[in-house]
DNA sequence: ATTTAATCGAGACGGTACGTCTCGTCTTACT
DNA sequence: AGTAAGACGAGACGTACCGTCTCGATTAAAT
C-alpha cells in the first residue's frame, strides 16, 4: 500500500552524480549538491544509498563503465583484437567525461576497497571472458602457446589502463604497439 | 632576519602523516588531526604546505616511496631480477602501512593530476632507469632482441604494481610467474 | 514543509549569551562558547542571527533590558518619581549581571551603530512615555511650565545612567538629590 | 649603552592609531594592523603598551581628546558658556573621525573598565574644573545659587555628549537649547 | 471511497573540518 | 638593548557538508 519507489528520482540522482562528474573530481561532488542538481531531498538519496561510493558505483553500473563495453568485436587475428582494445581504451579516456569517470571509479576504490573491488571485478570480467574466448580460439588455431594465461593478459590490459586513468595520460600509439608486440612474442607457438 | 622555519615541526607533520596513514584511509585523515598530533599550530601546516596533498607528497618523497627503493640488487639473469623486483613489490604491499601509503598516493593523484603526475614520475624514473641499465646487459649479452622497450615493460611492472594496491590484492606467485615468463618469451633473442 | 524552528534551540542560545555575560565581558563572549554552553551547533546560530551583536540584541529584549522596565510606579509626587527612577536605575546596576549586561550593550552599540540605535530606542521609549505622562499630571496640576520639554529630560536620565554603567560606577545619592532638584527647579511653575 | 627607545616607532604606532580609527571601528583595529600601517614589528608595540586599549589611550592623550579641549573660552553670560560647550561637543562629533574617537573611547571603556575610567577621568577633569570655576563666577555675582553643584553639572553635560556619541546622533539645536535652559532655570539664584 | 503507510520535497538539527585571521610570544639578524 | 621581520602555538571566525531528524503533502494498494 506505500507509494513505490520513485524511479524517476533515482534516475535523476544516477544522472546527476554523471553530470557533477563530467564538471568535477569526484571528491567535489557533494551529496547535497547531487540532491540540488537531481531536485531530490537528501533524505531521498540517503533512503536509497548508502553512500556518494555506492551512487557512483550505481551511476557506473547502470551507464557505461569506462572499459566494459569496450569489448571489441574479435576479427581472426589476436594481434589486431588486442591493439584495437588498448586503442579502443586510449580512445575513451580522452574525452573528459569518461577520463573523470574512470578517475573516480579509482578514487571510491582508493577510498572504499569493498566497493571498490566489486566494480574492478564486473569491470574485468567481461574483458577477462573476452581475452581468454580469443585466446582460446588462437591456441585452436596453432597460433598460440597452449600455456598463454588469458587472465594475466587481461588483468595487465586492464592495470595499464587504469594506470593511464590515473595520470590521466592516455597511452600513446607507440606504446600500444611495443605492448601488443610483445604480449604476442611471449605467447607466440613454437 | 626572521626566525627560520622550524626544521621540528616540519618533521612532526611528515611524521604525523604517516602515522595517521598507518591507521587510517588517506581520507580520513585530517589537517586539524595533523596539526593535534604533530603538535604543531594549524596555520603552520597552511603556511608550508598548500593542501593535504601536498603533505603527502613531502612526506612520500621524505619517507621511502612505496617502490622508488624497492629497485633489487641487479645479478646477472634478467628472468631472475625481474621475478625478484614483482615479488619485492608483491611482499611490500602485504605490510598493511605501506600498503596504505600506496593507496594514499593513488587517492591523492585521482584527486590532484598535477601533484600526483610529479609524485608518480619520481616514483617511476629510478625503476625506469634500472630496467633500462639491465636490459642493455642483457641485449650486450645476446640475451635479449636489441629493440626491447625497456620503458614500456617498467611501465607495465609499476602499472600492475599500483592496480595492485588500489585492489589492495598483492599479486600472487603464480601471476608472477606467467607475467615475467611472458615477458621474457616476449623480448628473447633469436 | 520543513521541520520548524527549533524553539528550544532558540532559547537555549539566549539564556546562553545571558550566562556567558554574568561571567565574561561582551568581548570574551564567542559564538563558539555560545554553542557549546547551550548544546547547539555553531551553525544553528549562524542560521538565525548574523552576528554576536544580534543574538545579544534578542537576548536582551527577551530577557529585561536593563532600564525598561526599570519604570517605577507614580506617585502624585514628581519629585518623588523621577528620584525614584535614577534610584532605581542606580540599584540595578549594582548587580554585578545587570551591570554586565548594560556594558554589553553599550559595547555593541559602539561596535554596530544601526543594532544599537534600535535597541537604545526599546529602551528609552518607555521611559520617554512615562516621564511624558508623568510630566502632563505635574503640568496640568500646576505644578510644573507647560514648556517643560519630557524628552529632554528621559534623554538626560537615560545618558546618566549609562554613563554611569559605562564607568561601572553607580550614582551615589548625593548625586541623585543634586540632580533631581536641579530639574525639579528647572521646570517648576511660576 | 642600550639603544633608547625610539621616538619615531612609538610616533608611527600611534599616528596609525588614528588613521585606523578615522577609517574603521575600533573592534576592526588590529595591532598587526597598525605595525604593519606604522612600519613597526608587532614586537616593538607589545614591548611598551599592554594592550590595544592601552595604545588608544595614549593616542587619545596624545592627540586632543574629544571633549576635553573642547572647553570653551568664558564669556561673561554663563548660559552662552554652557550652550556653547555643548554646542561645540555636537558640532565636532559631526566630524566623522572624531566621532569615530569618541565612539572608540565608549568600546576602551566598555572593554577595559580600569584604563576607560583613568581615560574618562582625564576628560572630565578639565570640564569639572571649567564648570565649577564659570560657577563660581556667576555665584559671586549673584546669579545663581550658592548650593549649585558644578559636578553634577558637568557630569551630566559629559554624560549626554557620550550617549550622544555612542549612538552616533549629535545633539540637536532644539535639545540644546531645551537642557541649557532648564539647567540655567535649575540653579538661578532666588 | 476511504483508510493506511511508505515515499517525497524541504530544510533544521548537532557535528566536524575547512581555510583564514589575529592574538601574544618567540627567535633571528641587523643596527 | 632595541628593532623589523616573521615563524610559532593557540584558538575563534564564518562556511560547507555530513548524516539524522522532523514536517506536511503525495500516492498507490488494501480496505
Amino acid at each position: 500500500m506505500p507509494r513505490p519507489r520513485s524511479e524517476k528520482a533515482r534516475r535523476a540522482v544516477l544522472e546527476a552524480m554523471r553530470t557533477a562528474l563530467a564538471e568535477d573530481s569526484y571528491a567535489a561532488v557533494t551529496i547535497e549538491g547531487l540532491a540540488a542538481e537531481a531536485g531530490v531531498s537528501k533524505q531521498t538519496i540517503y533512503r536509497w544509498w548508502p553512500s556518494k561510493a555506492a551512487v557512483l558505483g550505481e551511476a557506473l553500473l547502470e551507464g557505461e563503465l569506462p572499459g566494459a563495453d569496450a569489448v571489441v568485436p574479435m576479427t581472426d587475428d589476436l594481434d589486431t583484437d588486442l591493439r584495437a582494445w588498448l586503442t579502443a581504451m586510449s580512445a575513451r579516456q580522452s574525452d573528459g567525461a569518461t577520463l573523470e569517470i574512470a578517475r573516480a571509479l579509482i578514487a571510491v576504490t582508493a577510498t572504499d576497497a569493498e566497493l571498490g573491488a566489486q566494480l574492478n571485478e564486473r569491470l574485468a570480467a567481461p574483458v577477462r571472458d573476452w581475452v581468454t574466448e580469443r585466446l582460446a580460439a588462437a591456441i585452436a588455431a596453432g597460433e598460440v602457446r597452449a600455456d598463454a594465461d588469458a587472465d594475466a593478459i587481461a588483468d595487465q590490459f586492464i592495470a595499464l589502463a587504469s594506470y593511464a586513468a590515473l595520470l590521466g595520460q592516455p597511452l600513446g600509439e607507440q606504446r600500444v604497439d611495443a605492448i601488443v608486440r610483445m604480449v604476442m612474442r611471449g605467447i607466440a607457438a613454437h
